[in-house]
DNA sequence: CAGAAAATGGGTTGTCGAATCCAGAATTGG
DNA sequence: CCAATTCTGGATTCGACAACCCATTTTCTG
C-alpha cells in the first residue's frame, strides 16, 4: 500500500526490480551498521553496485528510500523470526525464542541493536512519517508475539492479560537490546528477557506451584 | 575528570563558565528535541544566545560538545531522580518511582524518550567515544537502582539476584520509553515496568503469598 | 525485429553546516 | 587603574552531500 514510494510510473522491469531491491538492501545494511545519517547516498550507490543517478531513478529522495528501508527491515525481522514466533504459545517456545535472540546478539558482538528500534529512535523526533512507519512495524511484531500468548490464554494455561504481556515482552527485548548494544555485552538482554519470561511462567498453571 | 573537553587552557572566568553552561544546556535541549544531527551548531548558537565562534572558543569541535551534553544529561537524569532513587528499597518506593516516570511521559506526550538512551542509540555504531560515555552514564544509573534492591536483599526481604533485577528494571524502562516514544502512548512503558515490578514483588516475602 | 519505454553512467550544481580567522570589547588580577 | 588575558562578534573558507540533467545502452512489447 504505502509501499508506493516509487517515483511515478509503477512499471518496473525484472532488471529494474532487482536493482531497486539491491539498493534497498544495501541502504538497510549501511543504515544498520552506522545509523541513517552516516549512510550517504554515495555510500549506498557504491555498496549496491549501481552508479550515477540510479537511486533517484527509483526513489524520489532519501526520505523515500528510508521508508522503503523501514518496511524492508520489518519484513526481514518478521520473516526471520516467523518459525520461532509461531511457537510462542508455550513456555518452552518462549524460552527458545529468548535463546536465539541472545545467541544472535552474541554472534553479532552486540553490534547494531534492533534493526527496527534503532531506526525508530533515530527518526522519532525529527521525521513523523518515518516514525509512523516504524510504529506500524512494531505493531505487527507485537501482534505476532501476542498470538501465542492469546492461544495459551484461550487454552486456559495462562492467567493475566495476554495483550499487556506481549507488549511487555517486546519492551523488555528492546530495552535489553539497547543496553546490550551500548554496553557491548549480552547480559542486559539476558536478564531483561528472563525476568519477563519468569513472570509469564509464574502466571501459568505449571509455573504457579514451582515458581 | 574526562569533563576536560575544554579547548586548552583550563582558566574560565565566571562569565565564561556561564556562557559555556548556556551552550551545553541549549545543545542538550536541541539534541533531545530533534536528535544530534538535527541540532546544527548554528541552531545551538542561536538558542544559547551566543554568536559567532563562541562555541569553538569553549569546545574543540562538535564531538567535544556532544560529550559534554552526554555528561550533562547523565547528571540531569540522576539529579532529578535522586530523591526517588533513594527510596527504591521497598515495593512502595519502586511503585512510586514507576508512577512518576509514567506521569512524566504522559506530561511530555511521550516525546523525546530517554535523554540518555536516545543519545546512546544514535551514537552507538558511529561514535565509539560517545558510546562509552553513554555506557558509563547507564552504569551510574544502574548502580543507583541496584542500591535499593541490594538493601532489601541484605535485610532479607528480597530473594533473587539484586544485580540482575536492577539491570532488568533499567532495560524495561528503556524499552518502555522507546516504544512509548515511537507509538506516542504511555501504555508500553506502564506494562513494561509493571511486569518487572510485579516480578520483584513476587520475590519478596510479602509478595510471595499474595502474588 | 523495430520502436518505445525503461535502465544506466557519469558529470554537475547548489546548499548547508562545520570549522577557522581576526579585530574589538569586557573582565580579571596585581 | 592598567596591562594581560579572556571573551565576543561577524565574516569567510572549505568540504560534503543531496539533488538534478542528459546522453547512451539495455530491455520490453507488439
Amino acid at each position: 500500500m504505502s509501499t508506493e514510494t516509487r517515483i511515478q510510473q509503477a512499471r518496473l522491469t525484472r532488471k529494474g526490480e532487482a536493482t531497486r531491491a539491491r539498493i534497498v538492501a544495501a541502504a538497510a545494511r549501511l543504515m544498520y551498521e552506522g545509523g541513517i545519517t552516516e549512510a550517504t547516498l554515495e555510500d549506498v550507490r557504491t555498496a549496491a553496485g549501481v552508479s550515477g543517478s540510479q537511486i533517484y531513478h527509483y526513489f524520489a529522495d532519501k526520505q523515500a528510500l528510508l521508508l522503503a528501508v523501514i518496511e524492508y527491515q520489518t519484513e526481514a525481522v518478521l520473516d526471520l523470526q516467523m518459525p520461532l514466533l509461531d511457537q510462542l504459545d508455550s513456555i518452552a517456545g518462549l524460552r527458545q525464542w529468548r535463546d536465539v535472540m541472545v545467541e544472535y546478539q552474541r554472534l553479532m558482538q552486540c553490534r547494531g541493536g534492533c534493526p527496527i528500534g534503532s531506526l525508530g529512535s533515530e527518526v522519532a523526533e525529527s521525521n513523523p512519517e518515518a516514525r509512523l512507519a516504524v510504529a506500524s512495524g512494531f505493531l505487527r511484531w507485537e501482534a505476532a508475539i501476542r498470538a501465542g500468548l492469546t492461544a495459551m490464554h484461550a487454552r486456559g494455561e495462562l492467567d493475566g492479560d495476554p495483550d499487556g504481556l506481549a507488549l511487555a515482552i517486546l519492551a523488555a527485548l528492546q530495552g535489553g537490546l539497547l543496553l546490550a548494544q551500548i554496553q557491548r555485552r549480552v547480559r542486559p538482554l539476558e536478564v531483561a528477557l528472563d525476568v519477563v519470561l519468569d513472570h509469564v511462567e509464574s502466571l501459568t498453571h505449571a509455573g504457579r506451584s514451582a515458581t
